[in-house]
DNA sequence: TAGATTGTTAATCGATTAACAATC
DNA sequence: TAGATTGTTAATCGATTAACAATC
């Protein structure tokens, strides 16, 4: 499945992808990796490595074509493949993520949302917010991969599982627990408050 | 500043610092760094390196003391200092981070939000939301050392330097924009779309 | 004592950076 | 041509893993 794109590289793909767009740049425009390291906080040498990863090379003493730069990451990162994404937990931050509209530069959809708490289970945005029980038939019918976990720790691990056996391939969770899945499912974490903590930690 | 904690292995506090608060161990409860391990997924010598960089040492054969270890992790996450953060931006994510009530397990407290938007320059959930031109003084008012960033990309790399300007020494930022700050500002990124997207490129 | 578990030292692995040749 | 910029190869750095001695 992977294309030997190391996973830094790809990480660091989203932030090039939208330093590049808000260039705004014609056709035709160029830009050097000296510079793009520099907007971003890198090492050139580590931006063209990443950029190589793309398959957009660039022309010596030219740089790169920013359309086409921008072409080769929307590629790596699927931006034209529509992809569905259901949100479990529809509190204040789920509900904030359907409604985000930050989803669909990468090809994104947010289809529905599920919560037990049956005041919640109406719409949101235009989305229909589902009980928990429609979790699996809701994902299959959506046609859903992705999925969001917005749901309290303790509640996480159950979730998790629940996606798992719904046939969902790729879980972003912002519980704060460590989720165990088998290693065919992507997931990835982010809590909040970790980060926050971190920072505040004074190490860094 | 650094003590010598690897950043990775500060990364990993919080997920330590979960598991084991979430055991539930009395007073003299032990456990073992292959324990840990399998729960959280990591090698077992990982786990061993990390928790001695917690100052918490184990004996042989008997393993960890789990309040021990929590209390060390606490002591190196900053728990039990108070530290007080702002909202910068109360749209859908900063009014439920506004909300929640996850940062006070490690000692922060969101203590205010601002908008530039004066429909919501009033109250959530207790916490005064602000107009932007106040953000200086209320950063300086409430003692505020760290920041969350939740305003659009175009606004973010503003407000950043607006906090900077304000004594503001950590910021976590949500904008899908790449920040530039001094050296001596402690900047984190969290991108839930591009989070989402790397998911569901496939490639991991 | 025997055996489980820690902690340390060395080896491996992967990512970043440095040096430099290629080329437009 | 001269010089800027790419792309590659080698070196460095840091993180993880393996091997194993220490110890309770």
């Amino acid at each position: 499945m992977n294309n030997g794109i190391p996973l830094t590289t790809l990480e660091r793909f989203p932030d090039y992808l939208n330093y590049l767009r808000d260039l705004g740049c014609g056709d035709d425009d160029k830009i050097s990796s000296g510079v793009i390291a520099k907007a971003l906080g890198l090492g050139e040498v580590l931006v063209r490595k990443d950029l190589a990863c793309t398959g957009c090379a660039g022309k010596p003493r030219v740089g790169y074509v920013v359309r086409d730069l921008i072409a080769a990451l929307e590629g790596a990162l699927r931006c034209d493949t529509r992809k569905n994404a259901v949100i479990v937990g529809v509190g204040g931050l789920g509900s904030a993520l359907l409604a985000y509209g930050g989803f669909s530069k990468y090809g994104i959809d947010i289809v529905a949302g599920f919560d037990i708490d049956p005041a919640k289970q109406t719409e949101e945005n235009g989305k229909p917010v589902l009980p928990m029980e429609y979790l699996s038939d809701g994902v299959k019918k959506y046609g859903a991969a992705l999925a969001v976990i917005c749901v309290p720790a303790s509640a996480a691990q159950g979730v998790c599982d629940a996606l798992v056996d719904s046939g969902i391939t790729g879980i972003l969770t912002f519980a704060p627990a460590t989720l165990r899945a088998d290693s065919r499912i992507s997931v990835r974490h982010m809590d909040v408050a970790a980060n926050l903590a971190i920072l505040a930690s004074g190490i860094i």
